[in-house]
DNA sequence: ATTATTTTTGAATCAATATTCATTAAAGAT
DNA sequence: ATCTTTAATGAATATTGATTCAAAAATAAT
């Protein structure tokens, strides 16, 4: 018998990050994902089905991280809807925050997985959103937040424009620091942009 | 001589606007496109230099079309910068109003686009948050924004927010109606998610 | 009606690259 | 040391689809 050596799944995944977000799905050659995981070219296809299996991973793993920290924002009951959308827009900016090219082949290949038809995405995406509506839901419920806000509206609104500035960030970390951005966006969306004069 | 007959080089544009949104750029065939159009697929290449070439064609006619209107509002000294906040949004959903699949192919080619490199939309875009900077600007200089948002961080966040939108209304128009959409994205804008108690 | 010019056509070409697979290498078992 | 099993390799294969181009069709001019 032989064992597998070395950590070959774990870097062609790495390298396939990398190149994904370097050239976006379709312009990645497996060639150069294999030359970047110092594997040939063929390896690639001991550990992954195909070039799609490879990025289904990257997705699987990425949503399973983000929803388990969600989760622990949300089922804790200490926090008031307010201080829970503050700590969800810091924990979705700190999953990040180390990877900029995993926020980048998040954001530019969102849509190919879902033309891909691999419909679990659809429902990860589904179980994130709904996690943003409770907490407002919940806000509401505590007339702290203001109930003419649509939830569906609101749970897409925030989810653009997070995976929007995650871009921008990703695109040159040392444009902007993170920390500027999540506290802008927190700010915005508490009180948006208008001084208040009303109730 | 003979003429052109018809409208081969709109009908082949219209045709790739649907094609790309269904399939995304990578996975539209010409022979699609042109089948759609009523074109025999070397007609294309009359008209087009090459796939990307069509691609850029109605990028370019978009942003044509977003600036002039978007000029219009911005240039009325006549407004409010919240006024002026507000026709912005609708503005821009109006422009798409009339054509979803226009909207899907803005919002998921972006990326392709500024990978194939061609720097003009680069400076289409920017040029488009600089109007909402300019806008921003303008409210806090009149005392009615609040002077803490960061202008990038801004123009970011609202450029996302909608984009985003645009994208869940268009995948299914009938889901949520653009009017419930662009009003909700005013209000949220403005005011944010909470009840107002402070100044 | 014939000719000249331009448009349209779609099958053939060509390039790119994902995937396969026969071969080689390595590790453990005997 | 030899054998067995699994891992790793990368050149060869196969597919896909963008692009080309020689031929056909349409129109206008003579």
């Amino acid at each position: 018998m032989r064992l597998k050596e070395g950590h070959k799944e774990k870097d062609i995944i790495e390298a396939a990050v990398k190149v994904f977000a370097e050239f976006g799905y379709h312009n990645a050659k497996i060639s150069t994902i294999a030359k970047k995981a110092n594997v040939a070219t063929g390896s690639v296809y001991v550990y992954y089905k195909n070039k799609e299996d490879i990025l289904f991973n990257i997705f699987d793993t990425l949503w399973q991280d983000l929803f388990e920290k969600l989760k622990i924002v949300s089922d804790n009951n200490e926090l008031q809807p307010d201080e829970k959308v503050e700590l969800m827009v810091d924990m979705v900016f700190e999953v990040f925050s180390g990877n900029p090219s995993l926020a980048v082949v998040f954001v530019n290949e969102q849509n190919n997985i879902i033309r891909l038809g691999e419909y679990r995405f659809n429902d990860y995406y589904e179980k994130f959103l709904d996690f943003a509506e409770a907490v407002l839901k919940e806000g509401i419920a505590k007339g702290l937040f203001r109930k003419e806000i649509d939830l569906n509206v609101f749970r897409n609104f925030i989810f653009g424009a997070i995976r929007y500035l995650l871009h921008v960030w990703a695109e040159d970390p040392k444009k902007i620091g993170i920390k500027k951005i999540s506290s802008t966006v927190k700010n915005l969306l508490l009180h948006g942009i208008m001084k208040h004069t009303r109730n």
